[in-house]
DNA sequence: TTACAATGTGGCCATTGACCACATTAGAAA
DNA sequence: TTTCTAATGTGGTCAATGGCCACATTGTAA
């Protein structure tokens, strides 16, 4: 289950995921073949499957690793802020910041079909257990009763909403081909207008 | 250039659009293939390509209708809006309702490699013409002083960001496995909260 | 030392996208 | 009406892919 190391090749797993992300990033996410993958890692063109049942698995697993970056990186960016609100706000930029700067995780993450996502328990827990931090900023806004009082998962997936709906269309080069600061700026822009702070 | 009536088969490049819906609704859009969609066509594996240069075209196809469909449906659902706000929300919710509808479109759009939207000119073409319905609405409520004056274009990514993330969530199974109906209440929470009426 | 299970290999097959040369037929030109 | 050309559809073919098989290799534990 766990992995443990492998004999022949030294670290296949890792090396394939790793292999995964370069593939990803310069093909897109349909242009990652489990062979080609093989390719590069030196290995015959079944070796993979040691490792991963099937291409979608392996895919599950890329996913998985990005869900569980998201969540550091929200923690981490959130560090720096001042109160709840400010820590809120942080976490969402560096939501966006990470879908920037790892776009391949991401597309991993969410463009693929949605049975990926409840088949595989491990990218199924990692997805859940991002969201539960999102979570956690938000009922600390309430807490510090800076937010209104109501169903704090329907103000996170509200905040969600939010910096996903401005990843997405930023990574998918539809925000009129800006610079990562600029796009950034932007995100400031609509996260401020959405905060409910004259509610 | 422009399709005119097929000779043999009756109208194979509609059909070809049809069927590619129904297979994307059916497997994803990575399940679609060329060879399927002949097959469902009662046509030789190559007879597509007398009417789209590759898959990608076909894909592209796909989507710009998808684009057509959308701004019509904006436009529709804003006609019953009474004032410019109003029209502004109704479109929005309509775009989320496209998204829901019409998951196979809406994956075609925004699912697909940046490159397709810019190497195809129709698709980009109908692309920016939805968006431009979008900026239109915005431009309204400006001037009906509801909104701030500023970069209208600013103003209408942000509206788009915000629907297009709740769209995007729903359709990708995140939003907790709700009906349509709820999705839409969360969309208006979602689009009430963010207006800038207090601003 | 031996046995076993984890790992990697080559062979194989159906499917796919894409190209080719060739057949058919609609519709304009005669 | 007949002819001819270009649009449309067909079968053949190729390389690449995902996935399965039996078999080989090797770390590790008995």
């Amino acid at each position: 289950m766990a992995q443990r190391k492998p004999y022949h090749h030294g670290n296949l797993r890792e090396v394939l995921l790793e292999s995964a992300l370069q593939l990803i990033a310069e093909e897109g996410p349909a242009g990652f073949t489990l062979r080609e993958l093989a390719r590069r890692a030196g290995v015959s063109h079944n070796a993979p499957y040691r490792h991963f049942r099937d291409r979608d698995e392996l895919m599950a697993a890329v996913a998985a690793q990005g869900f569980r970056e998201l969540k550091q990186a929200m923690l981490r960016a959130s560090r720096s802020g001042s109160d709840a609100i400010d820590r809120l706000k942080r976490a969402g930029l560096a939501y966006i910041r990470f879908a920037l700067n790892r776009p391949q995780h991401f597309s991993a993450m969410f463009e693929s079909p949605t049975r990926v996502q409840t088949d595989y328990p491990d990218a199924a827990a990692a997805s859940e257990e991002a969201f539960s931090t999102l979570v956690t900023f938000v009922k600390n806004c309430q807490e510090e009763q800076r937010f209104p009082a109501g169903d704090t998962r329907e103000f996170a997936m509200l905040a969600w909403s939010m910096v996903h709906g401005v990843a997405k269309l930023a990574t998918t080069g539809r925000l009129r081909h800006r610079s990562t600061v600029e796009i950034l700026k932007f995100a400031e822009l609509v996260i401020d207008n959405s905060l409910p702070t004259g509610r």
